[in-house]
DNA sequence: AAGTAGCG
DNA sequence: AAGG
């Protein structure tokens, strides 16, 4: 474990490639009942690039109409959002140790050219609450910066298995993906092929 | 607004 | 709404 910023903590290797599979089986469950969408930008209704979708009571999403939100149901099927793997809380748990559960995980799958922006995690109503975040197949050029937009960034690379939690002062800091990294050597696990490049997990207090 | 192109 |  390596402290990358004043509460930003990088687990290497966190989950070994036995971990990864079982992992990678739970997900695909997931991806099977709550099929992979597309969220929008606010207003411009400009597409991300990821396709994502949920598990826990709470989802995260995003429309033209609607904006940044957690909802309780997918937005295309209407149905709840299946639950949370065991393995997820176990992990939360292990490396948190945060008291509560955590009622969302956000499962964004990135194609080799997908990005994502510079951003805060802010809609949330707790902002104690760590944030966890899971990588599987290939690296990423994570960014990380401060609390303000400009702030100075430092950028780290995600490799398969490795944790990131931001906890603290790194719970408010913005943070984005800039590219997805060459990566033969490092496909997703079998019950994910196909779907893409890379997965994040990112697990979440909402309320 | 987690989006992007290109102009002052 | 500034930065990779």
């Amino acid at each position: 474990m390596s402290e990358i910023a004043r509460g930003a903590f990088h687990h290497p290797g966190y989950l070994d490639a036995a971990a990864q599979a079982a992992l990678a089986r739970d997900i695909a469950g997931v991806i099977s009942d709550a099929p992979l969408f597309v969220s929008r930008m606010p207003k411009s209704g400009l597409p991300m690039s990821v396709r994502m979708t949920n598990c826990g009571p709470l989802g995260w999403m995003s429309d033209r109409e609607g904006g940044y939100r957690y909802e309780a149901a997918h937005p295309e099927t209407g149905a709840p959002w299946p639950p949370m793997p065991r393995m997820l809380l176990d992990i939360w748990a292990e490396l948190t140790g945060y008291p509560k559960p955590p009622e969302a995980c956000l499962i964004n799958v990135y194609s080799d050219t997908a990005k994502m922006g510079l951003h805060q995690d802010r809609d949330e109503a707790d902002f104690d609450a760590p944030i966890l975040s899971l990588s599987l197949g290939a690296d990423c050029r994570f960014r990380l910066g401060g609390p303000k937009r400009a702030d100075k960034t430092i950028a780290v690379t995600l490799s398969a298995g490795d944790a990131l939690v931001l906890a603290g002062p790194a719970r408010r800091c913005f943070h984005g993906v800039d590219r997805i990294l060459p990566s033969l050597l490092t496909p997703l696990p079998g019950p994910l092929a196909g779907l893409g490049a890379r997965v994040n997990l990112t697990m979440r207090r909402v309320t």
